[in-house]
DNA sequence: AAACATTGCAACCGCTCTAAT
DNA sequence: CATTAGAGCGGTTGCAATGTT
């Protein structure tokens, strides 16, 4: 049996979101949390397929993300951990505090890539393109010469990359297959934390939770923090605009009363 | 100023993984 | 243990904004 489409397409609305949307949707997760997601369309009243609202949430949404491009030390570190990682987006999302698995990827492809390129490394192996084949023993950032390496330096000043985990493209391998294979060690600190569940953010000590200054929050109309996720809220029903905006509240809670 | 090319980002698609039954 | 549903991930696409001719 094939498995059900995530959501009907029929009704199902697709394309750019449009502020009145997010209004709904940033109420729906601030009263009631990120549960169901295949559920949140339909208690927030929105038009459209879970896996949209998510995605909508996590990558743009979300109070606690960053804005802007990124850092040249948040660039650094996707670097470093794309030579480890490879392709595994989320995996060095989770390492950027505010930055999405969507964002890192696309930056990657737009602005990090070129940047290899034009450095001469290859993006993909992190190998030097013009030694590539000989590179089999080596390890890619050493081998640079170190005026070519401009920011491009590890933050694990040893080798704790060795030259097996970058011999062959890293998205081939999952990290079941490279953990305690020798590609690392367990006991090396970030490695660990990288596959374990916890999250040690490595950048971002200037980094502080939005607030006010949250720019999309104001431009929809939210002008609260996510400390005080509510008070914007209450300002709206003190206004009497919950009904006109926030409608699918009334909804969310008739339905998760009868869930 | 207009036409065309390039860039960057938001969003979608399809697949895999995982938990529940 | 097999099946199913839901969540999450990575690749790709579409389109608006910007730059170039």
């Amino acid at each position: 049996m094939g498995r059900q489409p995530c959501c009907d397409k029929l009704g199902v609305k697709k394309g750019p979101w449009t502020a009145e949307e997010d209004k709904k949707l940033i109420n729906f997760i601030l009263t009631n949390g990120q549960c169901c997601w295949r559920a949140v369309p339909k208690l927030a009243g929105l038009l459209r397929c879970g896996k949209s609202c998510r995605l909508r949430w996590t990558n743009y949404l979300r109070p606690d993300l960053k804005r802007g491009l990124l850092t040249e030390d948040e660039e650094q570190l996707v670097i470093d951990l794309h030579a480890r990682l490879g392709n595994r987006w989320s995996k060095i999302a989770a390492r950027l505090p505010g930055r999405t698995d969507n964002e890192i990827k696309n930056h990657w492809n737009t602005h990090i890539k070129k940047k290899l390129a034009k450095m001469g490394i290859d993006p993909v192996t992190h190998e030097p393109l013009h030694k590539q084949a000989a590179q089999d023993s080596s390890s890619t950032i050493t081998a640079l010469p170190e005026s070519d390496r401009g920011g491009y330096q590890s933050l694990e000043t040893d080798s704790q990359i060795n030259c097996e985990e970058n011999s062959s493209p890293p998205e081939h391998s999952s990290g079941d297959e490279l953990r305690g294979q020798g590609g690392y060690s367990d006991e090396d600190p970030l490695m660990s934390s990288l596959w374990g569940d916890e999250i040690i953010p490595l950048v971002d000590a200037s980094w502080k939770f939005p607030s006010a200054e949250n720019e999309y929050y104001s431009n929809v109309g939210v002008t609260a923090g996510w400390e005080d996720n509510c008070e914007w809220l209450l300002d709206y029903q003190a206004l009497g605009i919950e009904e006109l905006v926030f409608g699918s509240v009334d909804i969310a809670a008739e339905s998760s009363e009868k869930l």
